[in-house]
RNA sequence: GGGGGCGUGGCGAAGUUGGUUAUCGCGCCGGCCUGUCAAGCCGGAGAUCGCGGGUUCAAUCCCCGUCGCUCCCGCCA
C-alpha cells in the first residue's frame, strides 16, 4: 500500500489529514505522533537511512526513514520525487546531538515516519522550486503556479495580503466605507486608452474597463458617503513597460469637506499603520514636503529618491564669467546649467564619464561637461575655460580634489532631467543607498497645465477635475502656464507611491477649466454629463488619492518589479504566458458581438489566426 | 512609436578572430553509500545552438529578415 508507484496508492487522505503544519514541530513536541501534509521539497537517500524535507506554506519539516524501517515504507521513500505531494504519519524526536540545523526553524527535530501516503505524483518540474531557482520571468510566468509554491513568492503574497488587511483595518477605524464601484464603465476621455468591452445585448455599444474609479468616488461624495475607499482594479491600455501592468490595484480614497492636509493626514496615518503592523517599521511623520519646482531643481525628478543626497545645483553665475559658448547660448534661450558634484569620481575614466554622458543623453541631453578637482585647481573637460574663476566654482560648490563636476545645460526641465539620471546611475554605482531605509515625500504644488507641443494647446497635468490653487484664479486664463494646483504625490524611493487632487466641486469653476483644455460644453456633456449634472444638486467639497499597492508592496518586499507582488501578472508586453491571454476568440462570439475582425489589424508577419478569423466570417 | 540587449540539452550559463566528438554547473536516469539538510561518490541519457534566407569549401559563430523575451525613451493624470 505504500509503494507510490501504484495507482492505488492515490487515494482519498481521509485517514491522512495533517495534524500539525511543516513550519510548527518543534522540541517541546517530542514524542509527539503527527501527521504532515505537504511537497517533497529534497529527499536524500543515504542507502540506510533516508531524509525527506517536506514543504508546506508554513515551512520544512524533516521526515526520516530509519534503516530497520519495514521494507515497504522504505522502498515508499526511496520512490519519493520532488513535488509528490505526500502526507507523512510518524513520531517526533529530536535530532541526535550535532544534527541540529540552526537554519530550519523545525531542525531541533525530526518526524520518524511510520507510514506515508503519496497524494499525488509530479513530473519532473521545469524548474527546480527553490529560494534561489534561476529560471528566468518568461518561464517563471508560464509556470506561475509552481512559481508560487517557492518560499520568496509565498512570502510576498503573504505581505500582500497583510497589506491589504491592515489597510482595511485602519481605513475602516477612520470612518471610511469600502464602497465598489463598477468594472464595466462608460469610456470616459482620461489620460490612457481604455480597454473596451463590446455588448452583445447592446450591438454597436461598448462598456469600457475603468482606468481608476476617479468619476465614481467623487459620485459618493455628492452622494454623502463623506469618506470612502476601495481596493480597486484600475485597467491602463498603454503601452507596455517593465513597471507597468495593463490591470493594477489601487488602494483608492476619497473624502468630503477636507484640504490638502487633511488627505495627508491620513495617508500619513495609513503608512505608519501598515509599516509598523506589517513590516514592524516605525516611519517618521509628518512626511517631508517638496515643491515640484524644488524637486526638479535639486533631484532633477518629480520622484526623487531622498536616501541620499548628492543635489543638482545652479550655475548659472559662472556662465558669463567664461568664455564657453554652449553654455551661454543655452542661458540666452532661457534654458538652465545645472552642475552635480559627484565626490571622489575624479578619478573616472573618460569611458566612466561617456557612460554618464549616454545615461544624460537618453534623457534629451545634447551632452555632459565636466571637470574634475585637483590640488591644482580644475583640469579636464571644459575646465580650461574656467581657468580664470576656478577657485570661485571650487569654493562655491565646496569641491575638493578628487571630486568630479558635471554639467548639463538645457532648457530647465531637461537639464534637471538628464543630470537627474546621472544623479540616480551615480546613487547606485557609489553605493549612496541605504537599502533598508523608506524615504516618504510629498511632492507639492505641481502646475495645473501643460503645454502640448504637438497639439498646440494646454492639457490637464493631471486630470480636468483637480483644483487650481487659489491666488492663481483670477488669472487662470491670462497664464495657464504659471498656475498650480491643488495636486500632489507621494513618493516613496524613487517610485511614485500614490497621486491625489482637491477636487473642482464648483460647475463655473470647471467650465473655465474645461475651456482652458479646449474641451467643448457639448463634450464634457456627452462624456461625462452624469457627473456635470450630480454637481448641480449641492456636491461638497472633496479630494482624494489613490496609492498604487502594488508599488507601495513592492517597496516593503525590497522588490524592483510589481510583477513579483502580483500573483498572476502579465509579462513585460503584457500577455500572460500562462493561459496565453491575449488570445483570439470563437467566431460565434464574435458574431454574437456582431464584431469582425479587419485583415488589417492582422498581426504583423501575419501567422494567419487574425487573418482567419476575418476570412471566415467574410 | 523609437532605441539597446538576449535566444546554445529540462534550467542557468560558457564558447567559437568561421574548421568537423559544442563545454560547465544544476536537474534527470542507474548504481554505491547509516545522519544528511544545496548530502557525497561513480556511471549514463539528453542539443537539428529560436526560425528562415544569404555569404563561404565549411556557419552555433559573419550578413539580412523574422519570431520570442527583456531593458530603456516616448506614452501612461
Amino acid at each position: 500500500m505504500q509503494n507510490c508507484r501504484c495507482f492505488d496508492s492515490i487515494r482519498s487522505m481521509e485517514s491522512m489529514k495533517r495534524s500539525v503544519t511543516c513550519g510548527e514541530l518543534r522540541a517541546a513536541d517530542l514524542e509527539k505522533e503527527v501527521i504532515l501534509n505537504g511537497w517533497v521539497h529534497r529527499n536524500r537517500d543515504h542507502g540506510g537511512i533516508q531524509f525527506i524535507n517536506l514543504r508546506d506554506r508554513y515551512g520544512l519539516t524533516q521526515v526520516v526513514i530509519d534503516q530497520d524501517a519495514p521494507e515497504l515504507l522504505r522502498n515508499a521513500g526511496a520512490g519519493l520525487k520532488p513535488e509528490y505531494c505526500i502526507a507523512v504519519r510518524g513520531r517526533v524526536r529530536a535530532r541526535p546531538d550535532g544534527m541540529k540545523n540552526a537554519e530550519m526553524l523545525t531542525g531541533d527535530i525530526e518526524v520518524a515516519a511510520s507510514q506515508i501516503r503519496v497524494l499525488s505524483t509530479s513530473e519532473v518540474p521545469p524548474f527546480v522550486i527553490d529560494e534561489r531557482s534561476d529560471a528566468k520571468d518568461d518561464l517563471r510566468l508560464r509556470y506561475r503556479y509552481l512559481d508560487l509554491r517557492s518560499f520568496s513568492m509565498q512570502r510576498k503574497i503573504k505581505l500582500r495580503h497583510e497589506v491589504m488587511l491592515s489597510v482595511r483595518e485602519y481605513l475602516s477605524g477612520e470612518g471610511f466605507y469600502e464602497i465598489e464601484t463598477p468594472s464595466m464603465i462608460r469610456s470616459t476621455p482620461e489620460g490612457a486608452r481604455d480597454f473596451l468591452v463590446p455588448s452583445r445585448l447592446h450591438p454597436r455599444k461598448f462598456y469600457a474597463l475603468p482606468q481608476s474609479p476617479q468619476l465614481f468616488k467623487q459620485l459618493l461624495m455628492v452622494s454623502g458617503f463623506d469618506r470612502y475607499f476601495q481596493l480597486a482594479h484600475c485597467f491602463r491600455d498603454e503601452d507596455a513597460r517593465g513597471d507597468r501592468q495593463p490591470e493594477h490595484t489601487q488602494i483608492d480614497m476619497e473624502m468630503s469637506f477636507v484640504g490638502r492636509d487633511d488627505v495627508f493626514k491620513v495617508i500619513e496615518g495609513l503608512f505608519s499603520f501598515v509599516f509598523g503592523r506589517c513590516l514592524n517599521v516605525q516611519l517618521e511623520t509628518p512626511f517631508a514636503r517638496i515643491s515640484y519646482h524644488d524637486a526638479m531643481n535639486r533631484y532633477g525628478s518629480d520622484k526623487p529618491d531622498l536616501r541620499f543626497g548628492l543635489e543638482l545645483q545652479d550655475f548659472a553665475e559662472f556662465v558669463p564669467k567664461a568664455e564657453f559658448a554652449v553654455f551661454q547660448k543655452v542661458l540666452e534661450s532661457g534654458g538652465a546649467v545645472r552642475v552635480l558634484k559627484a565626490e571622489s569620481c575624479g578619478s573616472y575614466s573618460r569611458k566612466q564619464i561617456s557612460d554618464l554622458e549616454e545615461t544624460a543623453k537618453i534623457y534629451g541631453a545634447g551632452g555632459l561637461a565636466w571637470m574634475k578637482v585637483t590640488d591644482e585647481g580644475l583640469e579636464g573637460g571644459i575646465s580650461r575655460f574656467y581657468e580664470g574663476v576656478a577657485a570661485e566654482i571650487i569654493a562655491a560648490y565646496q569641491a575638493k580634489p578628487g571630486d568630479l563636476l558635471l554639467f548639463v545645460g538645457a532648457d530647465w526641465q531637461t537639464a534637471c532631467t538628464a543630470l537627474g539620471a546621472v544623479r540616480s546611475r551615480l546613487g547606485n554605482e557609489l553605493s549612496l543607498i541605504d537599502s533598508s531605509l523608506f524615504r516618504f515625500a510629498w511632492i507639492v504644488d505641481f502646475p495645473l497645465f501643460e503645454w502640448n507641443e504637438d497639439e498646440h494647446g494646454w492639457d490637464a497635468a493631471h486630470h480636468m477635475f483637480s483644483m487650481p490653487q487659489e491666488q492663481y484664479l483670477e488669472t487662470m486664463e491670462s497664464n495657464p502656464g504659471e498656475v498650480k494646483g491643488d495636486l500632489y504625490d507621494l513618493v516613496c524611493n524613487g517610485f511614485e507611491l500614490a497621486s491625489g487632487s482637491i477636487r473642482i466641486h464648483d460647475p463655473e469653476l470647471q467650465k473655465r477649466v474645461f475651456k482652458i483644455v479646449g474641451f467643448s460644453e457639448e463634450e464634457a456633456q456627452r462624456r461625462f454629463g452624469f457627473l456635470l449634472e450630480a454637481f448641480r444638486y449641492g456636491p461638497p467639497p472633496h479630494g482624494g488619492i489613490a496609492p498604487g499597492l502594488d508599488r507601495l508592496v513592492m517597496i516593503m518586499a525590497g522588490e524592483s518589479s510589481i510583477r513579483e507582488v502580483i500573483a498572476f501578472p502579465k509579462n513585460a508586453v503584457a500577455v500572460s504566458p500562462m493561459d496565453g491571454s491575449p488570445a483570439e476568440v470563437d467566431e460565434q462570439q464574435l458574431r454574437d458581438l456582431g464584431l469582425r475582425i479587419s485583415s488589417e489589424s492582422a498581426p504583423a508577419g501575419g501567422h494567419g489566426e487574425g487573418t482567419d478569423v476575418s476570412n471566415s466570417d467574410a
